[in-house]
DNA sequence: AACAATTTAATTGTGTACAATCTATTCAAG
DNA sequence: CTTGAATAGATTGTACACAATTAAATTGTT
């Protein structure tokens, strides 16, 4: 039993089962999020927006760990379903700064009830939710130090 | 402090930090798949065609949470960089076998010193990883079994 | 002021993911 | 044996995700 080549095994590695959970969780929230015509990428886009009112796509990159390569077509999306604004910050040209539209902030109670629905679908204890969640910010704590 | 829209902040939801930390540890492993020539998912169907020897494209979905609409271009890529072959079964023309060349035997050496390259990038003590692994198959268990 | 270095977004090209559909093969009921 | 249902892969279309490059604006230094 386990040759030299045991470490291979699909089963002893940590991050496969972190990709399948993430996109098995991810496409459970298609039914929730297909009458609110969000895509999983467009909906967490929205919940930083939502928090904040009004950010640059470098932050909101910097938030969601995307880069303006993954972040200006999901935000010209939202911008043509009428959910946010894109304009340049007067200070710094440079800054694309996001907002709100009277749309985009409706869409936020149809969207509140989405978080609850989800939940049921992970079978973990609430106090294993909270161990994962802690184990899983402290990985990315410890990438956002490397990254400086 | 906390409206009834808490339940959309992004630090409140489960599915974010498992997103990201999934994106941004397959990202890590490139610098070890480069000078193999594969992506991260034709790395994990190496994996799994290394294990198995020969497995069919259904079993191989089933054990990545991968379906043919995203196996097809991988295998082919593969079988193209010439480290599998991909043949039809005899039994049951309708099955296609992944079967490895001898150039997909070899690749197997020189992966096998990516795991515990990769192992020092989280940032976790062995006992916490065995807690996240634990929490992450419970999960995808779960869903195995709601899916009969 | 002038210009090199930095910063922010946008663009381009490659590679997934996945829903929906299609095709070929096999199975099953009559 | 035959036709209808089921199964396995392939294909098509849409949407990320990211590396690498480009372009515009700003900052820092002289």
């Amino acid at each position: 039993m386990g040759d030299k080549y045991d470490c291979l095994k699909i089963s002893n590695q940590l991050c496969f089962p972190l990709y399948a959970c993430s996109k098995e969780i991810v496409k459970r929230y298609k039914p929730y999020l297909d009458p609110i015509d969000l895509t999983y990428t467009q909906y967490i886009a929205m919940l930083v927006i939502w928090e904040e009112k009004e950010i640059t796509v470098k932050a909101l990159g910097d938030k969601l760990f995307l880069d303006s390569g993954t972040l200006t077509p999901v935000l010209k999306k939202l911008e043509q379903k009428g959910y946010v604004k894109r304009s340049r910050s007067k200070d710094d040209e440079r800054n694309l700064i996001i907002t709100l539209t009277k749309e985009g902030e409706e869409l936020k109670k149809q969207a509140s009830t989405i978080p609850a629905k989800m939940g049921k679908c992970v079978a973990l204890t609430p106090d294993e939710s909270k161990q994962l969640y802690g184990l899983l910010y402290k990985i990315l704590g410890s990438f956002d130090q490397e990254d400086n």
